[in-house]
DNA sequence: ATTAATGGTTGATACTGTCAACTTTCTTTC
DNA sequence: GAAAGAAAGTTGACAGTATCAACCATTAAT
């Protein structure tokens, strides 16, 4: 039964996390979607973060990005202002509810990831960490000219 | 930049996974969403397989398989035929279209996951497999009640 | 000053996943 | 054997996610 391609065996994974993330938030009464606690991180990581700052970390379209920010700015969880440098950039900041948010959802991802990594040794973890990387990487980058 | 949380990391791979797929299969002219390639492999796995089979063993839900394989069929990749044992079920096959296109696909998957791995020992391809198998289990089971 | 580039937004559309209801066909139980 | 229940498949409705192209407003480059 192992004979899963790569492909399928990330699929699995990444099913199977997201399904228990939902879970989790459920049931620690989270009423946001993945893709929006996603986004309210990268906001509470940098000060000042922007839509296309997020969307190049996450390497994702900055039109969902700006959708997502929508609903979290509706949501009251972030704020935005026009940078005073530039008149085209809105600077995202989180709003103490966000702030608030991130703290609980910080707990309710650090238990799953424990779940998830139960019975893994620390290195192993590690390294799976470093090949998800390394593999991430090999992908974006522009593919080789045959 | 390591800060990666392993979520976030899955995130990435899979997100990296699936556009590398999607351009492999547009430049070799396969003119199929992933979902669909990833059933049809299900079907040309093994003989007469149903559509229950399929959505549990990629853990999926079986209308969206049944919807999957009325659009392979439509394309004339499958067939379907009832069970003579058993008049609920339908016994899914390839068409010979269906086997040479996954034939094609296999190639480019390969390809795929060949620039995936660059760079990487076979022995840490290995143990990325066995640990995101070990992970989506650990995941997959019921959680232990705290 | 004109052109080009950038940050953000919107619209359109496709793909993916989930849930519930329903039909048809077994299977179980009496 | 008939009624009740379970299983296989289908359909509808919907939420979430991703992609692409077009579009303002503002800034940078020439």
């Amino acid at each position: 039964m192992s004979s899963l391609h790569p492909g399928d065996a990330l699929h699995r994974l990444l099913h199977a996390y997201k399904r228990a993330m939902r879970e989790a938030y459920r049931a620690e009464q989270i009423a946001l979607p993945i893709s929006h606690v996603r986004a309210l991180k990268g906001i509470c990581h940098g000060r000042g973060t922007t839509v296309q700052a997020i969307a190049e970390r996450m390497h994702r379209d900055k039109s969902q990005i700006t959708r997502v920010v929508k609903e979290l700015r509706a949501a009251g969880l972030v704020q935005s202002q026009t940078d005073p440098h530039d008149g085209r950039a809105r600077l995202l900041t989180p709003t103490p509810e966000g702030r608030a948010l991130m703290q609980r959802v910080t707990v309710v991802e650090r238990r799953a990831g424990e779940r998830m990594m139960h019975g893994l040794s620390p290195q192993a973890v590690a390294q799976f960490l470093a090949l998800t990387e390394a593999m991430a990487a090999n992908l974006d980058r522009p593919e080789i000219a045959p």
